[in-house]
DNA sequence: CACATGATCGCCT
DNA sequence: GGCGATCATGTGG
């Protein structure tokens, strides 16, 4: 037997070339408050900021460059529609600040930053993120690959990101006249909710994910 | 680039 | 039992 494994799931390792150094790097974690505000603005204005992962003691990490809201009980689209809570979903319950990652697809996770105070159900999903130079471009596009590139798994679902632990956000942004917007992907089973324009994206990311169409506006 | 398909399994009804 | 907040690969234009 090797490696810890947690609820199932191996720890497994991030991505070589996203070792990085927050604390060279001077950035700072995003306070309590940020995420408990409007989820369609946290999609947004998480856009440029750091999705960090300590492992054995060093960091990795890359900027977010695509995110879709969420909107918990009245959003056919979330896992949280009609206020669904079952043990899968119910850290979407939890304050802003927390993690909510589920699997599908049987062999995919996807990572979600839960959003406004406990008791409501909105999230963020992280959809694809920037490394370094030496990274692959496409490395972290698209939610499924940006949680294996980091190594994140459903063992962190409901994790802290101020707990001063493993993972963590610090702050950075985007320029707002760089934003793109469009409806959310993998979603049509959603109706009405599938034409909500809640997926945001820095337009002129090589790692943004998705059909060129939606990449437009 | 668009579209189609298979892989694969936890979750919910 | 059915179906995904996906991805890689294949085909055709």
């Amino acid at each position: 037997m090797t490696g810890k494994s947690v609820g199932g799931f191996k720890r497994a390792r991030p991505d070589a070339s996203l070792r990085f150094d927050p604390e060279a790097l001077g950035l700072r974690e995003f306070p309590r408050e940020f995420f408990r505000r409007d989820t369609t603005r946290v999609a947004q204005e998480i856009l440029g900021a750091w999705f960090a992962r300590r492992y054995r003691n060093e960091w990795f990490g890359a900027r977010i460059v695509e995110t879709e809201a969420y909107l918990g009980t009245v959003d056919a689209a979330a896992h949280s529609w009609r206020g669904r809570r079952t043990p899968r979903v119910e850290p979407m319950y939890q304050d802003g600040g927390h993690l909510y990652v589920f699997f599908v697809y049987g062999m995919h996770h996807c990572a979600n930053v839960v959003t406004r105070p406990a008791g409501t159900a909105e999230a963020v999903l992280l959809r694809a993120a920037e490394g370094f130079a030496e990274t692959p471009a496409k490395l972290l596009s698209g939610p499924g690959r940006l949680c294996a590139g980091l190594g994140i798994t459903a063992e962190f679902s409901g994790f802290d990101l101020l707990s001063g632990g493993d993972l963590r956000l610090f702050k950075g942004s985007a320029d707002n006249a760089r934003i793109g917007t469009s409806r959310r992907i993998g979603v049509d089973y959603a109706g009405e909710a599938s034409g909500w324009l809640l997926r945001f994206f820095i337009r002129d990311s090589p790692a943004v994910s998705g059909p060129a169409r939606l990449n437009r506006q």
